[in-house]
DNA sequence: TAACTTCCTAAGCGCTTGCTTAGCTCCCGT
DNA sequence: ACGGGAGCTAAGCAAGCGCTTAGGAAGTTA
C-alpha cells in the first residue's frame, strides 16, 4: 500500500517523526479522503499513540493544510519553471506539460489531496492555497497567449484552452495507479504531444 | 445554495419525499462530501427530521448508491446514444463530447458525486457502478477506433487518447460553478472542437 | 365505525470522533 | 550528579455520529 518515502519530501518538516506522520497522512486522505480518516489512522500508520500527532501539529486540519500548502507551492514552482525555461513557446509548453503530468502521476496521493481535498480546508486555509492555484492558472494563460501572439498556436479561446490543459494533467491524479503503463515520465511525453495538437501547434 | 430541481429528474423514485432527500443529498454530497454530510444535514435539507430517512432508505450508504448508479447510468446512456447516432465517426465523437462535457457542467452536482465519490461506496456497490464505468470507456475507445480505421484520426495511442477526451469532460465537474460563461451547451461545443483537434481529425 | 396502511417524529442508544491532561522516559548541558 | 526540555503514551472527556424504537396523525378500505 505505502510505497517508500523519498527522502527528500519536505526536508524542512523536523523532526523526522513530524514527517512521518504527513507521509501516513498523505496515504489515509488519499486513499480514503479526510473525512473518513481518523487521527487514530494517521497516528496508529505512522508507529506511534493516538496523542503523538498533538505534539507535532495543533490539529487535524493543519496536518492537511501542511500537505496542501507544500503540494501546492511544488506545483507553481514546476510551472514557473517551465514558462521561464528556454526555448520557443511550444516547446515550454511542451515541457510544462510533461512534467505537470509526470508529476501528477509519480505524486499522485500528492496530488490526489491537492486537486480533490480544497473543500476540506477552513476558509483561512483556502484562501491561501486558492491565490497559489490562481498564480498557477494564470502562467498556462500566459503561455499560451504568447504563443497564439508568436502565430504558433490556434486556439478560440485562450481562457478555456487553459482549462482544458490544467484538466488534462489535474485528471491523471484521479485515475492513475502504480502499475499503470507507459510509466509516468513517458506518459507526460504522450501527454504533452496531445496537449500541443489541441493548441494546434504546428 | 440549492437550484430548482427539474421534474424529469428521478421520475421512478416513488414517494416524492424519496426525491426530495435524494435531491438534498445530492446538494450536501457535492459541497462538502460523503463523510463530512451527516444524515441529520440531508433530512434536515429536505424539511423532515433525522429519522425519516431511514422511511425511505435503509442507511445513509444507499442514499449515495442510488444517486450514484442512476448518475452513471445516466452517463453510459448518453455516450451509447452517439455512438449508435448518425452522421461520421467526427460528427459523432463531437456530439458525444458536446453532450457529456454539457452534462457535467449542467448536472455538475451529481456528476461530483459519480466521478469523485467512489471511494466511500461499499465494495458491492463500488463493482456495479465500476461495471457500468468500464463500459463507457469502452464505447469512446470503440468510437476513436473507428475514425482511426476509416483515416479522419490520427492519434498515437487509443487507449491514451481515450482517457485523455474522457478528463477533459470529468474535469469540467471539479471546476464548474453556475455563474461561468458561456453557458454548458455553448462549452460543450468549444470543448468538443478541442478535442477533434487533438484527435487530429480533418 | 373500526381496522389497516403509509408516512412521519421524539427520544435516545451505543459507539466513535477530535482533542486534552497528567505523567513518564530519555538525552543533553553543566 | 542532576535539572530541564523534548518527545512520547495511557487514559479519558465532551460532542457528534449512524441508526433504532415506540408511537402518533392522516388517509383508505370494509
Amino acid at each position: 500500500m505505502t510505497e517508500p518515502l523519498p527522502g527528500d519530501l519536505w526536508p524542512d518538516i523536523r523532526p523526522d517523526a513530524a514527517r512521518r506522520l504527513m507521509a501516513a497522512a498523505v496515504d489515509a486522505f488519499a486513499a480514503r479522503g479526510y473525512h473518513a480518516t481518523t487521527t487514530r489512522d494517521i497516528a496508529t500508520a505512522a508507529g506511534m499513540s493516538p496523542a503523538a500527532l498533538y505534539v507535532h501539529f495543533p490539529s487535524k486540519a493543519a496536518v492537511l493544510f501542511a500537505i496542501s500548502r507544500s503540494g501546492h507551492e511544488r506545483a507553481l514552482a514546476m510551472v514557473e519553471a517551465a514558462f521561464a525555461g528556454p526555448g520557443s513557446p511550444t516547446e515550454r509548453m511542451g515541457a510544462l506539460v510533461a512534467e505537470f503530468v509526470s508529476w501528477h502521476a509519480t505524486k499522485h496521493r500528492i496530488a490526489r489531496i491537492v486537486q480533490y481535498e480544497l473543500s476540506a480546508l477552513s476558509a483561512a486555509d483556502y484562501a491561501v492555497v486558492a491565490s497559489l492555484r490562481r498564480k498557477t492558472e494564470a502562467v498556462v494563460r500566459a503561455l499560451i497567449d504568447e504563443g497564439v501572439r508568436a502565430g504558433v498556436f490556434r486556439v478560440a479561446d485562450v481562457r478555456i484552452a487553459a482549462r482544458a490543459i490544467l484538466s488534462l494533467a489535474i485528471d491523471v491524479a484521479r485515475w492513475y495507479t502504480p502499475d499503470f503503463r507507459p510509466a509516468p515520465a513517458e506518459l507526460g511525453k504522450r501527454y504533452a504531444e496531445l496537449a500541443l495538437t489541441m493548441l494546434g501547434a504546428s
